[in-house]
Parts: structure tokens; sequence; C-alpha cells
DNA sequence: TATTGTTATACTCTATAACTATA
DNA sequence: TATAGTTATAGAGTATAACAATA
């Protein structure tokens, strides 16, 4: 493919990734549980605790692609249904130390069930191809996300 | 590949894809270019007016995945620029047609051409393999989102 | 009556600016 | 001074409920 091809077919993947990833969301938050306690936001920072351990504050802020602020608003959700704590960090006291709670970690397994019924019953329907375009991509989509 | 092998990657698809999307979609929208017109949820009405013609908004509103009072206020805007215009269903005159007017059309190419700047850039510097996964997911999002 | 779209209203998520506490 | 997080406030986007016009 010459460089100005690929121009062209850039182009045409910057023009319609954009349009598919909001149609997406869309659809996926339409698709919530009324039973849920967390939101997504919420079951995002839940799952990066899962999966990372205790973390900052403004690391899941960063890692969450939102300001300080908004974060801090996630949080204080989440602290209130008591799905997490915060504590001060070790050796920097500003920080604010975020931990799961037992009770955080097993609401994420339920919510997470719940709200992934649906999505997943459509991926089954998908053939082996397809589903392997999506594994594919989807580190594809976090990388655009990180950059 | 098992059908409960299968199950176990959909849990694993259905858990990561939508948080990549929430992630991507934030990064998305910061990107804004500050001089645009258009809003990226006005451009997708804007882009879909151009593929497909003039749309009742009804219909515009089901493809974005939006309620009627949510596309009423985004055609609103779009209106209020300039960027099209209303008018009433020749068979069903309950119906409002939108159009896209020729600076609607104009307005849409050079905020596209801005706003996909970014994203295009970074497409670029992946190999063609990546690009050709996203290219072949993008329907697939689509597919989900109208499922 | 049923449907298409609008108006009125409220909620969620996000941001910027100003502030507090710590480094 | 500079940084991590919070508070105060505002804006964008979306929804539900009630309404108007048309079928």
């Amino acid at each position: 493919m010459s460089s100005s091809e690929a121009l062209v077919m850039d182009a045409g993947l910057a023009r319609t990734l954009p349009l598919a990833v909001m149609r997406l969301r869309r659809r996926l938050l339409n698709e919530r549980h009324p039973d849920n306690d967390l939101s997504l936001g919420a079951m995002a920072v839940a799952a990066a605790l899962e999966h990372h351990g205790d973390m900052a504050l403004g690391a899941l802020a960063q890692r969450e692609r939102v300001r300080p602020p908004s974060m801090t608003r996630t949080v204080n959700c989440l602290e209130e249904g008591g799905y997490v704590v915060r504590r001060p960090g070790e050796t920097d006291r500003r920080q604010v130390i975020v931990s799961l709670t037992d009770k955080g970690r097993e609401t994420l397994r339920v919510d997470r069930a719940r709200r992934t019924e649906w999505l997943a019953q459509r991926l089954g329907q998908l053939d082996e191809a397809d589903r392997a375009i999506l594994s594919d991509a989807i580190p594809l989509l976090e990388m655009l996300a990180r950059a």
C-alpha cells in the first residue's frame, strides 16, 4: 500500500471509528441493569482497583482519562456505598490511596455479570473469526485511548 | 474451541470492550478542536444526513441511539447554526424531515478534517495489520450498537 | 386512539477555577 | 513554590413525563 493510500484509509478509519465508539457506548449505557449498584464509570474504577491493586486518586484519573475533580466525585460515590476506602499515601501524605473493599469486590462481580450479560450473548452469536477481530482490536482501542 | 471456552472468551470480551469504548470516547472528546463549530454528536447527525440523505427526526434518533427529545435538541443546535433545515414530511406531516444545507456540508468537511487529524496521525503510526484489525472491527462495533 | 415530535424539567458526567494540605 | 486532592460552580448531553399536531 502506498503512503497516500494509507492516508486515505486512515481518513476513513479516523472518520468512522469515533462515530462507532459513540454509538456503541450509548447502546451499552442503555443496557444498564436497573438493579446495578455501580455506574459504568464506577465499575471501571473498581475494575482498575481489582486488577492493579490500590491506586492513588490521580493515577485513577489518568487511567480513566478524566480530571481529578471528576475522579473525586466517582470515588465519593464508591466510598459512600462502602465499595472503596480512602487512606493517605504512606510516603506522600498528599496522595489519597483508594482500596477496593470486600463488598466492592463482590458487588463488582455481581454487577459485572449483570451488565455484560447482554453483550456476552451478542458476542456469542458472532463466529470465532469475528470474536478474534474484536479481541485483537481491544488492545488497539486501549492504546489509542492512552495515546 | 469448546462452547465453554467460547463463553469464557466472551466474558473477557464483554468485560473489557465496554471499558475500552468508554476510555477511547473520553480521549476522543478531549481531542476536540476549539475552532470546531459542531459537537461530536452534531457531527454524527450531519454525517448521517450526508451519507443517507434527508431523514426524519425519529429515524435519526434511532440511528444515533438517543431518545427523540435528545435528537430534537441536537437538531435545534444544527438548525440555529444554519447547518440543517426542517420541513414537514410529505406523506405524513407529523414527521420532521431534516436536510443538510450547503453550509452544513462544508462545515462538516472542515470540522471532520480538524477532528480526525489527531486520530489519523495515531492510526498512521500503526502497522498495516493493526489498521486492518481496526477496519474489520468497526463494522462489528456498529453491528453491536444496532443489536 | 396511536404516533411524531416538542416542551418542561431533572439527572449524570465532566470540566475549570479557587482553595487546602503537604512536599 | 509546586503538587495532590477537594470544593464550588457551570456546561454538555441525556432521559422521562406531559403536551400538540397529525394520522
